[in-house]
DNA sequence: AACGGAACCTGAAAGC
DNA sequence: TGCTTTCAGGTTCCGT
């Protein structure tokens, strides 16, 4: 089967940080467009967004989990891009994107100008701007620890999980456990580790959390290493053949044993995985 | 406190 | 063919 969505997760959102840098860091911002203020929290409002943009210098492209954080030389931006949230670059000047809802045009230090612009047909993403002494966002502080920028500490997972009663796969989906770990990832990491995803989260032994620990950071490089080029490809672009392992696969051979992957639903999201090989 | 479930949102696919 | 229904899921909120 095809996936139909853009589904950005932390190797999505790596990706992106990756290709926004290249296009930003370093850069002035002319001007800023918000064509539709429901990606802006409740009551801001677009010419609060502009005004604290315009001007400024994009010092630094960051990643926390699944937010990117565009530091200024005065102030800050988070960018959350939801489920279908997705950065791209044009010519200044070009005509409108589907779906775009902020445009940045900006200079960089070569002089070079670009426009730079965001999309999102679900509106599940966020744009906020956070002003110079400001608090960082609430969701960025709570995040666990993210697997790329801190790696993952298996002692201190263990300890974590041990408290939750929650069935592992939707635990992993708590972005306080660890950050950057959505519903596909947490799916192919619980098949590359053989576990069930059914099992409580407590019940899991300090030698399986070093599988899973292992499972998610072979998930993600994964996919990383597909994510490639200029322009931010996504790997689960609509249209592309389905490039997971065992994610949208329901219904076809297991990998490792040829039987039938299974599909159920776990806290509410869709899950697959092979009932024979993951205990 | 922990957990389940609904709401948010809309394009694409599936069903009829 | 074209209309209707279903599905996808990150996050937040609300009720139990």
């Amino acid at each position: 089967m095809q996936i139909a969505f853009i589904v950005p997760e932390l190797p999505e959102v790596e990706h992106a940080r990756r290709t926004l840098s290249r296009w930003l860091e370093g850069a002035r911002i002319d001007a800023v467009t918000v064509q539709d203020a429901r990606i802006l929290d409740h009551g801001v409002t677009p010419a609060r967004v502009v005004r604290a943009l315009e001007g400024r210098r994009v010092t630094a492209v960051e990643r926390r989990g699944k937010w990117l954080r565009l530091a200024l030389d005065s102030g800050r931006v988070f960018s959350h891009l939801g489920m279908t949230g997705k950065w791209v670059r044009t010519e200044v000047g070009a005509e409108e994107t589907r779906f775009e809802k902020i445009r940045v045009d900006a200079t960089a230090r070569d002089k070079t100008r670009r426009s730079v612009r965001y999309l999102d047909p679900r509106l599940f993403g966020r744009f906020v701007v956070v002003k110079e002494g400001e608090a960082d966002l609430k969701a960025w502080n709570e995040l666990g620890p993210d697997p790329l920028v801190d790696g993952i500490d298996v002692s201190a997972l263990h300890a974590k999980l041990a408290k939750r009663r929650l069935a592992i796969k939707p635990t992993l989906l708590d972005q306080g456990v660890l950050a950057g770990v959505g519903n596909i990832l947490a799916t192919e990491a619980l098949f590359y580790a053989r576990i069930d995803p059914r099992r409580p989260s407590r019940d899991l032994s300090r030698v399986e959390v070093g599988k899973l620990s292992r499972g998610i950071r072979r998930a993600i490089d994964r996919t990383l290493a597909k994510e490639t080029g200029e322009t931010i490809q996504y790997v689960e672009e609509p249209g592309a053949p389905n490039p997971f392992t065992i994610y949208g696969h329901e219904g076809e051979p297991c990998p490792s044993c040829s039987r039938p992957l299974a599909k159920m639903f776990l806290g509410g999201r869709g899950t697959v995985l092979c009932v024979h090989c993951q205990r």
